[in-house]
Order: C-alpha cells, then structure tokens, then sequence
RNA sequence: GGGCCUGUAGCUCAGUUUUGGUUAGAGCGUUCGACUGAUAAUCGAGAGGUCGGAAGUUCGAGUCUUCCCAGGCCCA
C-alpha cells in the first residue's frame, strides 16, 4: 500500500550524480571543450565587445608546475571567466620564458659538460631551445588540466624567433631613446677556460690563502688632521691597516673602507703609529703576536675626507665610509679594489672614484706592473708580498683557511674580476625618475604594493642587461674593435639584425657577416653578450600585447606573486617607460606564496610539498580552485590535507544544492513557468534573495575578493537554501500536483535559482558547472557552454504583500520555534518536527506578520499544524500531536482515516490524488 | 641586519581604514539528536575564542601607539 502511494509523488530524480568523480570527469570535460574549439568560440562572440586584457607574465620553461604556479594561473582564469561571464573581451594569451641559465645548466647535465655538443655554441643553443619545449609542453598539458581557459595553440614563447626578433627591436628603441650605456662590472672569472661564471656555476671549496695585514700610510694632505683627530701630536707618520685574502687585487687598491658606526684607535706598535677598528684591537694583538698602546679612540663618521698612499704605486687611496665593513675578521680597516669585489665597487660608485684595472680582459696582468706582468692573478701573489715587504708595509702574512669559489667544471679557484657590461641607465634619461612618477596612476592591489616598489626602485642601480651566456638573445652591438665605440649606424642595424633573426633564429647572430651590412666592417665587431633574461620577459607588452591587441595598448591587469614587485613587474615598468613612456599596466594585482599549516614555506627538504597533480588526480582540479578562491590569496595561503579536505567538504555541499535543484526540475519546461506575480510568496522571497546574492557576489568579483564571494554563495546554500527555502518546499514539490501551480510556481524559483547559481559558480567550479550546464537541458539548450552565457543582471518587479523586513522577523521566529521544537524532543516528548503543533503567543506586530501567511503557517515550521494568538508576551508552545499519521505527506491530521477509499491519507493527499489539487498562495 | 606583509574558534574567513563603544560573528569540522522522499545526503541543537605576547593612551582597545615573538616575500 504504502509504496503504492509513493509513486504518487513527484520526487526528484537526475543524471547529475550525488558522488561528483571529478579526477576521471573533467579530463572528458576538456575533451569537449576542446572538440567544441570553445576558446575560439568565445572569441568571435565578445570580438566586438570591451577589451579587458589580462598580460599573462612568463613561467619559466623549466620543471613541473608547484603549487604555486597552480595559484597564479587559477586565479587569472577565474578573471578572465568572471569578465567574459560579465560580457568583456577578455582573451589569454599564455606565455613562456625560455632563455636562460638554468636551461643551459639542464641540457650540460643532460648531455656532457664537456660533449661536443655543449661545446659547439649553435648545436648547443639548438638542444637548449629542444629542452625548453619539451618543458613548455609538459607544463602546458598541465596548466590545461587546471581548467585554465586560453590561446594555448597561440601562446606566446620567447624563444620564438619572431619573439627574439621583438626583443632586439625593443632594444633598439630603448638604445634609440639614448638609455643604453656601457660600463663594467665584477663578476667570477675562470682563468683557465677564459671565461665569466654565473654564480650558480660556482662551487665553494675549502682552500688555503695567504691572507695579509697591510699598512696604507695617510698622505701628508691628510696627516695633520688624522694627527688632531686622534691628539696624536708627536706622529709623523701615520698608517691605516688592511687586511685581504687576496693579496694580487693590491695592485688595484684605490680606496680603504671603514664603517661609520664603528669606533676607531690609533695604537703604536714598535714606535709606528696605526689606525685600526677599535673592536678589533684584540683580534689583532693575537694575530700580529705584538703588544701595543692604544693612543686615543674616536668615532670612525669622523674619519672624513682622507687621503692614503698606496704601499708601492704612486696613487692615492682614499678613505669611505660603508656600512659592508663588518668585526668579524680583519682591521674594520677594508681594502677597496672595485675591480676585484662587489661591495668594492658599488662603494666605488656611489663615490665616484674611477676603477683601476691592474688586469688585462683576460685576467693577466698589464705590462705597466714590470714586476708582475703578463702573470695571472694569483700567481702574482707571491711577488706582490715581496715588494710589500720590501716597502715595510706588510704588517703581517698568515696562512688562511676558508670555503673559496672554484669553477664547477675544472674545480680550479676562480678570481673575481671586472668585466664590460651594457647597462639601461637610471638617470641618464630620468628613466627612475619617470617610473617612480608613474607607478602613482597605477591601481595596486593590495596598496602597499605601491610602497614595495618604490622602496625598489629608489635605489636601485643601473640595470645590467649583459649576461656572458650561450642561450639567450644576443645584444645586437656592432663595436669598434679598438675603441669599444658602437657603430654610428647602430640605430639603424637593430632592424636588420631583427630580421634576419625573425627568419633564423638567434644563432644567426653568430653567423651573419658585418660586410653585409656596413662598409667599414674590418674595424668593427659584433658583441658576443646576450641579453639579462629579465629584459626579455621585460618586453612581453611590446612582444605581445602591443602585437596581438593594438600598438601601445596598456593591459588591464598584470597578476602575479608579490616577488616580482623586484622581478617582471619591475622589468616591464622600466623597458616600458623607456619604449613608451608608460607602465604597460593599470592595475597590479599581487598574490602571496603557498605555505605549510605552520605557515612555512613549502619545501623538499621540510616535505610539506602539496602536489597539485596529486590534488587534481585524487580529488579533481574543482577542489583545487576551490581551495584558491576560498583563500585570501593577498597574503600567504596555506595549503594541507585538512584544508583540502574541508575544501572537499565546502564542495559537496554545493554539489549537493545543485543535485536537489536539478533533480526536481526533471519535469520543467517553459511553458510550466510562473508569472512572478502569481508565484506563492515564499518563492517570490527566495528569487529576491538569489538576486541580492547575486549582486553582492558580482561585486565581491569585480573587487577581486573570490574567498569572499565563494563564501557568500557557500553560505546561501546552507542558510537560505538547504536550512530554509529547499527544506520547507520540498512539502509542495513532491505531494502537490506535479502540474499544479503550487509546484510549478516552486520549480519557477528553482529554475531562476539554477540559472543565477550555475553562472556564480562557474569562474571557479568550472568543471561542475559546466556538467550542471550539459545535464540540465535548459540551460544547454540556451548556450552550448556556460562560458558563452552572461549574467543577467535585469531588476525583477517585485510585488508582494510580504516585504524582506516581514520574512527577517518570520525567520526569527521559526528559528526560535526550532529550539522550542529541539527542547520537546530532547525531553523525549516527540521525534521529528511534523509530529508537533506550534502555538504562538505574539504581540500584535507579530501576529500581524505571521497571520499574512494565513493557514499555510505550519508549512514554515514543517510542522502538523500552527496557529497564532494575540498577548502581551512572547511565547512559544509546542504539542505533540494526537492524529493519525498520512502515510503519503507524513503530516498528522484529524482527516487521516476518515476516506473509505484512501484511509491512510488526509485530506490534502486525497485532493492532490483524485481531485484538482491544494491551493497555495504564502508557503 | 633592512624594506614590505601576515598572525581573530581545530580549519577557512568576517569584524581592524573613513567612525575605538553593550555578551567578538559565519561556514566547515566536532558532539548530541532527528529523518531514511537530497541518504557516504539532508534537517535541528550544543560545545568551542585571555582576537600572537607585553606595556601604554583612554571612562572604554580585536580596533590607536610602542616594544617583543612567530612566519612569509624581496634584499643585505
């Protein structure tokens, strides 16, 4: 009998499964995606529409795709998805960085440091460029499987010659703008093979030094002072006091170092007098074996303007004041060669003093040095503490043992020394001056991204732009080979260079001949330096988008990791301002980095690593964009099995929601829809609900707040859904009358429900909403993909006789009735809420809310029967009711048992079975 | 060591600026209960926080100030 009446019903029934298997579903998805070309299709339908560019900035083309890449590239779909949804052209052009060291540095380990094939530069650059793509390939399949919406047939790759091409021309224009400019810098120096090292081809090997305390005698311009300073009178000669591993850099000495903050003492040693750090003063006395006086001690910012004699050249070496200088071994007195060390040389410029170079370009010693020329560096050194001795300046020799970088290759020590390097000036032109003025018209998002990048470019130097590398876009320079004088056509070669390189390639460089191209070639040479590959992604807006969407078009959005304020976001601003006197970007929008549950970083060495491939195979890539959008991205964001898991819990409750809705609009078509104004009220509320949270959640979009709009929409599915609306309705949807108004006007708001929710969720749950999208006819039949539908955002007329403040204090009540409910059933005086009768004593405000639901009361209490009553007090009642129980609504009601012909059902059965089925105006 | 940022229930987040103001909110999880017509789902109720720490300003501080601790990014 029973289950007879149950297929009376109107259950809900539907594809769209309860268990979601997204790790086997969605690779299907991007089949169909793929097999519709839907990318292209959204294209031609927005080709006309508002340009919304998001310049996707490079991964570099080298590993599997972390986590943290998986953030970056979901949080630019779920933009582009959210603007196209919004009815924007928004096209993504994925790209790649390509040139490089760490690609050089792969292919040597894979083929041979020494093979033939590494050796011979073109068939190296070759399986260079082979490597980088088979990485941009490996990576591609998995930014796709991320559910990343874009150009991936056309994306955009700097090893592309047409690209390299791009970048020459870039150079060309910024050399044309006059911010190209030569000058040197130190770098790691193989002697043996000739060559400059990267600092990641450097291996720090124990060795042993001879390591010297030298005396640097004050000039006699300067004693009198240095005399006073200390109230020395009876010093007539006075000496600072070095201290250097590296006796061969001597010969390049032009200043001596000490630290203003530091305090200073002139000792006497065997009736000499010295000046030396006052901290250090012990460190010495051990290290010298030698006793002495300190005369007097002053602050080391005294110690201005002072000039030293080198010990054997016949050059001045003045006193700077630098904050390198450290007490942890030495003087506090440091010898400055700005050939021979970095902190040396920046020092040096920051003060204007010209660098002294004792070496020739390859590292010998120049003729000028009798004593020593023509020798390599470090075999000098034995000789230059000869004539150290010889002039009494050498205070002290010991030998020294320390971690000192050797070459990776030939394990053999390496020298540092200075080489030509090219730089893009940051005065020359005011180039720092413009791009600090800049950044003010730029929107940054978080704010102090503005503060972050203008405390880097305050003080940033020059930028070297030369790298003495194999794999990378040569600096197309045509120099005089004596002179080091660029052409005086260079202006004009840049394109032609660019050409022959768009048809062939960077190894073209190499191979072109300068007889073709200028008529006083025999002097001339083409530069063998390629450029920084920071200039090469620096270009992109030039490259790309200022090639595919327009000349000079700016990009809306440039969206990456708070690191490249000093990285891409720096570079594209300055080769930008440069080339068009502009940021190529109107906003920056910045993420954090992925951190473990203790909010330290991810690494393989703490094996707190989140593999998204393991995310996508084990729970599905949905998950993963889930847990991106649930999280405020702005700092760190923390990833671990427990947040994915709750993420997975978040995710089928939203499953779920649509389920329900889905599976009760199974007999729905178009012409069953509900004219608002005739809709039951409470499915008039739910349609204005879903409309506010639709306008709340665009908003909380369009401001890049995804954690905040996943929680809203989240949210509405369990309060006003699953806790309210869904609950209380499920009553009419499956005991009216399928084709009854007050099932249709249910399965109107569900729909309207359906049509909102599937277009909110679709920039992140893109999977799920696509398969929401192709279950439900309605929606497939409007557009072939959600990603070709909008959102609506047209006004509804609302007309009701209940306003929102009227169903706010109605809820209050019903939630006060739950409790009530809750209490009987804890005292075991019922089970569920249908076996009770509410009885409400309200006041009149009240009572005149609650009556406008008229009998249909109970419905919102899911309870047997309510009613109301006027008092002075708020009160609520709860029975447990007497009557028999109908076995098709489960309702009690007195009318159960009284049909000869249906005594299991009610009244309200009986008319929804054999009649023309209940009224329903309120619930 | 420096610049910038973060720290609120077990977890994810509101609340902190414009405006300092009663018992600091939500969802998830957890506990207990209900249902078995969203069923490895759903509904109801409960427990859970010295707002990183300390000091200060104030009648009053999660919110303002200073210092400290832990962590992140970028430098040195």
């Amino acid at each position: 009998m029973k289950a007879n009446y149950r297929d009376t019903l109107n259950l809900p029934d539907t594809e769209f499964s309860m268990k979601a298997g997204l790790p086997r579903k969605e690779p299907e998805m991007l089949d169909f995606w793929s097999n519709k070309d839907l990318y292209k299709k959204i294209r031609d339908k927005y080709k006309d529409k508002e340009l919304f560019l998001l310049h996707d900035g490079p991964p570099y083309a080298n590993g599997d795709i972390h986590l943290g890449h998986s953030v970056n590239k979901i949080l630019k779909d779920i933009t582009i998805k959210f603007k196209t949804l919004q009815g924007f052209n928004a096209p993504f052009v994925p790209g790649w960085d390509c040139h490089g060291l760490p690609i050089e540095l792969n292919v040597e380990k894979k083929h041979g440091k020494n093979s033939k094939l590494v050796k011979n530069k073109e068939s190296f650059q070759k399986a260079c460029k082979e490597y980088a793509e088979t990485q941009i390939n490996n990576q591609l399949e998995d930014f796709k499987r991320l559910g990343v919406l874009g150009d991936w047939e056309n994306s955009y790759k700097s090893l592309d010659p047409k690209f390299e091409a791009d970048i020459v021309r870039s150079l060309g224009i910024i050399y044309n703008e006059g911010y190209l400019e030569k000058g040197e810098k130190p770098v790691h120096w193989c002697q043996e093979s000739g060559s400059s090292l990267a600092e990641a081809e450097v291996e720090y090997i124990d060795k042993t030094s001879k390591a010297i305390d030298v005396a640097f005698k004050v000039d006699h311009s300067s004693l009198k002072k240095v005399r006073d300073l200390f109230s020395a009178v009876d010093s007539d000669e006075i000496s600072f006091v070095i201290w250097t591993t590296t006796p061969w850099t001597i010969p390049s000495n032009v200043a001596v170092c000490i630290n203003p903050e530091y305090k200073y003492s002139l000792i006497k040693m065997n009736n000499k007098f010295y000046v030396i750090a006052f901290e250090m003063i012990d460190q010495c006395s051990k290290r010298w074996k030698q006793k002495f006086d300190v005369i007097s001690t002053i602050e080391g910012k005294k110690l201005n303007d002072i000039d030293l004699i080198h010990p054997f050249l016949d050059r001045k070496s003045v006193v700077l004041h630098a904050d390198h200088v450290t007490t942890e071994t030495g003087t506090g007195c440091v010898h400055t060669a700005p050939a021979h060390g970095m902190d040396d040389y920046l020092i040096c410029k920051k003060n204007n003093i010209d660098t002294i170079h004792s070496l020739n370009n390859k590292a010998f010693f120049k003729d000028e040095l009798d004593f020593i020329a023509g020798l390599p560096a470090m075999k000098a050194d034995p000789l230059i503490i000869e004539k150290l001795q010889e002039q009494n300046a050498l205070i002290n020799i010991e030998d020294y043992h320390h971690s000192y970088p050797h070459c990776w290759r030939r394990k053999t020590p390496l020298i540092f020394t200075s080489t030509p390097q090219w730089f893009i000036s940051m005065k020359k032109n005011n180039l720092i001056k413009d791009a600090l003025k800049d950044i003010k018209n730029v929107n940054w998002e978080p704010s102090w991204g503005l503060q972050r990048i203008e405390s880097m470019l305050v003080d940033r130097p020059d930028w070297c732009i030369s790298r003495q590398r194999n794999w990378g876009v040569p600096i197309t320079l045509v120099v005089h080979k004596d002179t080091g004088e660029i052409h005086p056509d260079q202006k004009n070669l840049f394109e032609k260079f660019a050409q022959i390189i768009e048809k062939d390639g960077i190894s073209a460089w190499d191979q072109l001949d300068l007889k073709d191209f200028i008529s006083d070639y025999k002097d001339y040479v083409k530069t063998s330096d390629t450029l920084d590959v920071w200039f090469d992604s620096g270009v992109t807006h030039f490259a790309v988008s200022s090639k595919r969407f327009g000349k000079n078009t700016i990009a809306d959005l440039y969206l990456e990791g708070s690191d490249q304020h000093r990285g891409w976001f720096q570079s594209s601003l300055l080769t930008s301002i440069a080339m068009n006197g502009s940021a190529p970007y109107k906003t920056v929008l910045t993420h954090g980095f992925v951190v473990d549950e203790q909010g330290r970083k991810q690494s393989k060495s703490l094996g707190n690593v989140v593999s998204p491939q393991k995310v996508w195979d084990n729970l599905g890539a949905d998950i993963l964009r889930l847990w991106v959008a649930s999280t405020d991205f702005r700092s760190e964001m923390v990833a671990s099995d427990e947040i994915l898991r709750r993420t997975s819990d978040q995710y089928r409750r939203i499953r779920n929601t649509f389920r329900f809705i889905l599976g009760n609009l199974k007999d729905y078509k178009d012409e069953n829809k509900i004219k608002f104004k005739d809709q039951v009220e409470l499915d008039k509320w739910i349609i204005n609900e879903a409309k506010i949270l639709q306008n709340d959640v665009l908003k909380l979009y369009e401001s890049y707040s995804y954690h905040k709009a996943i929680q809203k929409i989240h949210n509405f599915c369990v309060n006003e859904l699953g806790g309210v609306y869904l609950d209380i309705v499920k009553d009419r949807l499956y005991t009216c009358k399928s084709d009854s108004n007050a099932r249709r006007s249910c399965q109107t708001s569900l729909d309207f429900l359906l049509n909102i929710l599937v277009r909110l969720i679709a920039p992140v749950l893109s999977y799920t909403a696509e398969e929401i999208w192709q279950t439900s006819e309605r929606l497939s039949s409007q557009e072939e993909s959600v990603f070709l539908s909008n959102y609506d955002i047209s006004e509804i007329d609302y007309q009701s006789s209940i306003k929102e403040s009227d169903w706010n204090r109605i809820f209050e009540i019903k939630d006060a009735v739950n409790q009530s409910i809750e209490e009987m059933r804890s005292e075991n005086k019922l089970k569920g809420s249908l076996d009770s009768i509410v009885n409400i004593n309200s006041n009149e405000e009240d009572l005149k809310i609650l009556k406008k639901l008229g009998n249909e009361l109970h419905f919102l209490f899911i309870s047997s029967e309510a009613s109301v009553e006027k008092s002075k007090s708020f009160k609520i009642k709860i029975n447990s009711s007497k009557n028999p129980k109908c076995t098709r609504c489960w309702h009690r009601h007195a009318s159960v048992g009284t049909s000869k012909e249906h005594p299991e059902l009610c009244y309200r059965c009986i008319e929804n079975i054999d009649d023309n089925g209940e009224q329903r105006s309120f619930v």
